[in-house]
DNA sequence: AAAAATAATAGTAATCATTACTATTTATTT
DNA sequence: AAATAAATAGTAATGATTACTATTATTTTT
């Protein structure tokens, strides 16, 4: 993988917010250090960052949001306002899963769905 | 909401599986009983069953899956062979995100994913 | 049972996010 | 400085879902 300011500054973007960002969201910020970039360069660097597993994706309904948190956590999402906060809960299901279906878990998923604390 | 036989169809059809369909699958199955439905129909209805919370929508990645299962339960998903399965872990995390981010939570989507029994 | 009212449908067009394509540009190596 | 090939901009294509509309089917009223 070949420098390109395009990519870094895909890389600033999604380091600088905790918002989990969209692919459009990403490129209209970036717009503002390079005017001309084009949205397919948003979206093959996030492919290319996912693979690369310096960010990761998240599929929040239809929509693809970016993560640049990869340390293992779960996320609160409010069916107000629409935002995705980190938390990390303490739970430990992989052995269960192992012994009761014999599945080998290599991640889980949480998302907790309801309101957040600014609509109170 | 009134009668329709396609909407008849399309419920059937979903509590005839556990393989949380998609919307298409459904559509190709709905034509062997009525050949000429139309694909909008499966999602208006779809749609409509939802919010009559009749059926559930799963986010599969970018496909909508639907499941006739309302109980709250959990699912382990294959990377494999893309298998969605049903299973109820016991937690519980709603009292945890009250008391640390004064969120209150409606519902927990939880989803494993890893290697199914069938590739050992 | 026929007429009126209106919900639901089939078929098609439109939308939206994402991916694919391609000629050109840019970064890296020689 | 020239050669090599990765990355880009701009645009076309795709795929899932939704919107639109004339027609059909169901339910209600007479
Ligand atoms: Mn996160
Ligand atoms: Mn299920
Ligand atoms: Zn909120
Ligand atoms: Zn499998």
């Amino acid at each position: 993988m070949r420098f390109s300011q395009q990519r870094e500054t895909i890389i600033n973007i999604i380091h600088s917010t905790k918002i989990h960002p969209t692919a459009d969201w990403i490129y209209r910020k970036a717009k503002k250090y390079i005017p001309n970039i084009s949205l397919g360069t948003v979206y093959r660097n996030l492919k290319q960052l996912e693979q690369d597993q310096l960010i990761s994706t998240i599929f929040d309904g239809s929509v693809a949001r970016f993560d640049s948190n990869m340390e293992r956590h779960d996320h609160l999402k409010c069916k107000i306002c629409g935002s995705l906060t980190d938390l990390t809960l303490d739970y430990d299901f992989k052995s269960t899963v192992k012994q009761k279906f014999n599945f080998i878990a290599d991640e889980i998923e949480m998302t907790i769905i309801g309101t957040c604390s600014k609509h109170n």
